[in-house]
DNA sequence: ATCCCATCTTTGAACGATCAAACGCACGGT
DNA sequence: ACCGTGCGTTTGATCGTTCAAAGATGGGAT
């Protein structure tokens, strides 16, 4: 059983070894310098005395705490859409692999919060910033660029002048591809649930809806509304009682999804069956029995490495050959029983 | 907008306000023993000159690095219970009010992962743990007790001596409150789902579920397997398709819960009307218009809140009156449609 | 006038690591 | 025999803060 806290320092082991203080911090910072036999006694003193160079006097003296900060927003109430928290275990695992760990903060929305990245930059308790969550007009990003504070967004900066590195799901990818399954099934009356226009990411997802129809020579059919669950169940609704009902919802969201399932069983409609309904999110209560929705899942572990990986080129850690300034990468779609008439193929496993 | 990194150091505030370091560092850390005047000046040098104390040197000296470790553990996939993801925000906020922050890490679970907390004690990377997660046998709370390094667990030891301090959910209350409320609306078939003896939260759910019935004089009805939703959909199946079926079901977690929903739907039972159900945890999917399941919502803001104060307790930050080993919350009996019929009560707005 | 004491402030050392530069030594070329 | 060269190692200084102790100042008691 590992010993916590040894007490060792550089010193104590140097005197172990018979050698000085920057030998053992050669052999753990620049090996090569150091004679291979050297290596070997101080290396064996090191493990003997379970020695782990202090983080504090290092960061003091390196400039660099070896922090990532990562602001935690508060969850919204009901909010059952976990990929922001995959994306911060994701992030975490890629960080440690390179002696770096993930600082958790809070901070409000908009201006109000920079004074909280200020903060921690002034302290010098993180060398640089994994953004989420970002939304248009979002002032970080400009910010940060200004202070020259390195940072990578895990979504792209929505309006302005696009400021920094950032790795990004392409919704409008996603959405081409959930219509071309549905028209590849037979679908051709295939309408979008959407929210209204200017949030960044419900535009991309509708444009790769209309640009779908558009190739397939579908009209595009388009309904939004401010909302969740309810407003899809009332936008759905309106669909379905029209005179002549759309066969298959596409819906911006996992969550309007939801409700548009609902506003399915209201009419005693089948999903699969008589309507195909597909969501945006892989949310995990879409392979809930019963529910099984089709719906496009974010590659989330990659989204996390490639942000850290970006990041850490940025602080000069890793020696990678300079690499792009952006990443978009799509969605897969995960074709449950929503989208899917019965017996038509062989079903997944619905429980986990 | 404030300039992050503005570089003052103590040195630099000194010399603008014509003090010495010290004087400086007594404004911040013990300003009763400065002379008013002198603390007004110094005060305002920090402020023009934007100075925040370095933390890396702090902690260097003080042998504190005001950080807390937590572990986030792999999110098991199709996970829809949030309720860790929450507890980490409500840890954040109540952390930050004394200058704390959370520092995240992963690590494999059991033995194995006792290494991680050893490798950032030894690091002197953080100053206690926040456990989550707490399962049967748990090798942490033993260890750490051992090693004497402080930390709080959010869920008691199941098994062992009680080490260590914790907050947790009084998980047999709420079930206790479940049955009375079901009995109180005139059930009398009260079945329990549940899982396999041997885990401690569970264990904890049923008992409360038994001294219910006990005191009320009903007949416990106890069927357990192990699983989420589809092992829910399948325990509610066999007893829905008995000779006299149960008219509620308790549920171990939400996730059995909407098992049991759907088996209600597939045998034309409306819940709420036909037969009650009743989950814990109150996840976000619980509130999804046709869902409405009523569950057992805990106090996740409280115990972060509780978790954090406990801590610094033992870290000698706070200075209160020594407060209790251990702490058990109740959790609050949210009620929806899944167990009130039709009309019974004023609903209560289903959208977020 | 002297001394003591309390209050406020300053000084020197230390925390544990890395940086920059100097040092010792063996080697080969002239 | 001398010197430059390169490798491996050591030494002194430094990062920015707090601790411990010493110094300065003024007021009241003797």
């Amino acid at each position: 059983m590992a010993t916590p806290d040894s007490g060792a320092t550089l010193e104590s082991v140097a005197s172990a070894a018979g050698v000085s203080r920057q030998t053992v911090s050669n052999v753990l910072n620049a090996p090569e310098r150091v004679a291979p036999e050297t290596r070997q006694r101080v290396e064996e003193a090191i493990r003997e005395l379970r020695y782990r160079p202090n983080r504090s006097a290092r960061s003091l003296r390196t400039r660099m705490s070896n922090l990532i900060g990562y602001c935690v927003q508060p969850a919204a109430a009901g909010n059952l859409n976990p990929v922001l928290d995959r994306f911060v275990h994701a992030v975490t695992d890629a960080a440690a692999e390179h002696g770096f760990h993930v600082l958790l903060f809070t901070a409000p929305a908009g201006d109000a919060g920079l004074d909280r990245y200020a903060e921690l930059l002034a302290q010098r308790a993180v060398d640089g910033f994994v953004l989420a969550d970002t939304v248009v007009a979002d002032p970080r990003p400009g910010w940060l660029t200004e202070q020259g504070v390195p940072f990578v967004a895990f979504g792209r900066s929505w309006s302005g002048p696009d400021r920094g590195r950032w790795v990004d799901v392409d919704g409008a990818a996603g959405m081409t591809e959930a219509v071309e399954h549905l028209h590849a099934i037979g679908h051709r009356r295939i309408a979008f649930i959407g929210w209204p226009e200017g949030s960044g990411v419900g535009d991309d997802r509708v444009a790769g809806y209309t640009a779908a129809c558009l190739r397939l020579d579908l009209e595009p059919w388009i309904v939004r509304a401010e909302g969740g669950a309810g407003t899809g169940r009332t936008l759905a609704t309106a669909l379905l009682d029209g005179a002549e009902p759309p066969t298959a919802l596409v819906c911006v969201s996992d969550e309007s999804a939801y409700g548009a399932l609902r506003a399915l069983a209201d009419h005693g409609l089948r999903p699969g069956e008589d309507v195909a309904v597909v969501g945006f999110d892989d949310t995990p209560a879409a392979r809930l029995p019963g529910v099984d929705l089709t719906s496009l899942s974010q590659p989330i572990d990659q989204i996390g490495r490639e942000v850290v990986q970006m990041l850490l080129d940025l602080l000069g850690v890793v020696a990678t050959p300079p690499g792009p300034e952006h990443r978009l990468l799509r969605p897969s779609l995960v074709v449950r029983a929503s989208s899917r008439p019965a017996g038509s193929a062989p079903a997944a496993p619905t429980e986990a």
